[in-house]
DNA sequence: ATTAGCACTCAACAACAAAGAGTGCTAATA
DNA sequence: TATTAGCACTCTTTGTTGTTGAGTGCTAAT
């Protein structure tokens, strides 16, 4: 037995329909909403088929079908048309996104707005880890004459900003100079790297800041371990209210509380993403507790490195169609600014 | 008809009790579990009596009763004992904060963090808006050629770090010269005024940079209108999964949108705070949203001026003693932090 | 190969009954 | 005079029992 022209025409007009509807589908239904020329008793034997095959489930004996993470897949990567995206949507889109210059922390954080309200599910935008990354420049700012800010600027846009306190403090002119040497020696770094830099590499001009730059640096250090090592924000949370598979109080709350839990979204995130655009359904995810959700990634790039990602999470009954082509023209508009501007 | 003795008693009994049940109380309830010498008629009695007076309300006729607003103020103020804090808290809470000098903003997180972990409620923490504060330090720190950092520190402790392009580039000595010029000429004054201070009072200094400052400082001007004016830290938020109040699918969805609304949430906390710790309860609250919460907010001041909030929000049935208790803790040490190290 | 017909399954819904918690009122009591 | 036992009444909650309807799988006819 194999999928033929009349079993996909069947699996999609389902998968279509349950999107729609969020309802198993029978098949009485399909006759009257699709016309594909054959008659209830016809697609009953082609959906039996079809489960057999794994792409349907039936909730119980006397219910339609429902199709499974297998069908989504197959419907995402071949039988999906994709939506052309609205005029309306588009200006949007341009009007919010390409006026974020500035840092791309912000560009990310706006874009998973947008893509909230244009597709009204779930999204968020992840930046890369600080550790992996290369330091462009490190500036040490004095406050007073304890406490000073090291404005921490890396090759993908980050910018970090911790606040150190110096024991016994220092001259405001010498931190100028420190700053300086330390970011000629260090620039091009990973800041994973800097630590063990910092130890074997002391040559004179950096000899002779020792004593301040041996009460700087462990301080930075231990704050650089402490801080928030990626970015993570969320929008439109409670959108997942609108599902009726989430009506339940208890899915609800097991959905809401995953988006509390950074790591968890992190390495969902992280590892769901690939090149440009992927998608990950049900199953597929890495983690248990997104095991009923599809999550649809957008991987950005500078220099080969990522800079990072925008996702967006839904129950596997999601609208593919439309989120992608929104998310398209997204990613498309980053990218250009990626490239225009950074 | 007056509050005695015996009513208040009563009162008491039947609002400890609806804390930790979640159910109307009724008057058997009251006679077995709390030992009030008399029988359930007579407590039906005054129970009747207290409803007349504003304190209690019945769901329906054949319910207990429950709290009403009022009944909680009077709770609050005067019938309520509050809970010593448990050792192993105290603690808790001093290894979590004591650690977080550094910025004030990260301290409001942690600390926000702290109580929802402590308390199960969700909680929020506030920083002051930027337009208000003054500024302490500016510094701009060029990244390349036409980009620049700007980095602005309040006397809050709150730290900015806008980026901006400034188009026809700089020369990187220039910037370092401005900076310090600008530096001297504007800090002290509040971000509002500086807009203002620098059109009038261009004196000889500042005219030599004046094809730069020119360019600076619009671009600053601009962003300062777009970021972020303040900071709102959220934990918790599915804690109010805990309450049967929110088992309602809907109860629980206006809740947790009205999270989502950060400038709501904003004049809500600011404008429940006052001096050290309020309780706004129920109707006193501002806000329609929020008409069945209870909010116990405390403000934090530096030289008498805010710097931020730190607030916990939960239905008005909430253990307030608790609450109260833990909260107070970490109030004081973070007063004490302030008063040691800022 | 397709389909009409039919018996069968099962969730969803409504109607109804019974249980139980709680009240207010009245009359008896300390 | 304040308290309380007793009782009728109210109203929610819970469980039971049909009934309906959507949908299936199988068989036999086309």
């Amino acid at each position: 037995m194999e999928l033929n022209e009349r079993k996909l025409k069947i699996l999609q007009a389902i998968i279509k329909d349950y999107i729609y509807t969020a309802e198993p589908v029978g098949s009485r239904t399909i006759t009257k909403r699709y016309n594909l020329g054959v008659s209830p008793a016809t697609i009953r034997n082609e959906m039996a088929d079809l489960e057999e095959l794994g792409y349907l489930m039936q909730p119980h004996t006397s219910a339609g079908r429902i199709p499974s993470d297998k069908a989504y897949r197959l419907y995402v990567d071949t039988l999906m048309e994709i939506k052309k995206i609205a005029e309306v949507q588009r200006d949007y889109i341009k009007a919010n996104i390409l006026r974020q210059f500035g840092e791309l922390e912000q560009l990310l954080q706006y874009s998973s707005r947008v893509l909230a309200e244009l597709t009204n599910y779930t999204t968020l935008a992840l930046t890369p880890q600080l550790k992996g990354s290369r330091l462009k420049q490190l500036q040490l700012v004095p406050i007073n004459n304890e406490n000073l800010v090291a404005i921490i600027i890396t090759d993908t846009g980050v910018v970090k900003k911790p606040l150190l306190r110096i024991k016994g403090g220092f001259d405001e002119e010498v931190i100028y100079n420190v700053s300086k040497v330390l970011n000629d020696k260090l620039a091009g770094s990973t800041l994973k790297d800097i630590e063990h830099k910092m130890s074997n590499d002391m040559d004179k001009e950096i000899f002779q800041f020792n004593n301040i730059i041996n009460r700087v640096m462990p301080e930075l250090f231990k704050t650089l371990e402490d801080i928030n090592d990626f970015d993570l924000f969320l929008n439109g949370a409670t959108n997942i209210f609108n599902f009726p598979e989430y009506s339940d109080i208890f899915k609800a709350k097991s959905f809401l509380t995953m988006l509390e839990e950074k790591q968890l979204l992190r390495s969902l995130i992280a590892s769901s993403g690939g090149e440009g655009m992927v998608v990950s359904i049900g199953s597929e995810n890495t983690c248990q507790e997104a095991k009923d959700c599809s999550l649809v990634t957008a991987t950005f790039k500078l220099n080969g490195a990522p800079v990072g990602w925008l996702s967006l999470i839904g129950p596997t009954r999601m609208d593919y169609s439309n989120v992608i082509s929104v998310m398209g023209q997204i990613s498309k508009q980053i990218n250009q600014l990626l490239k225009d501007e950074y």
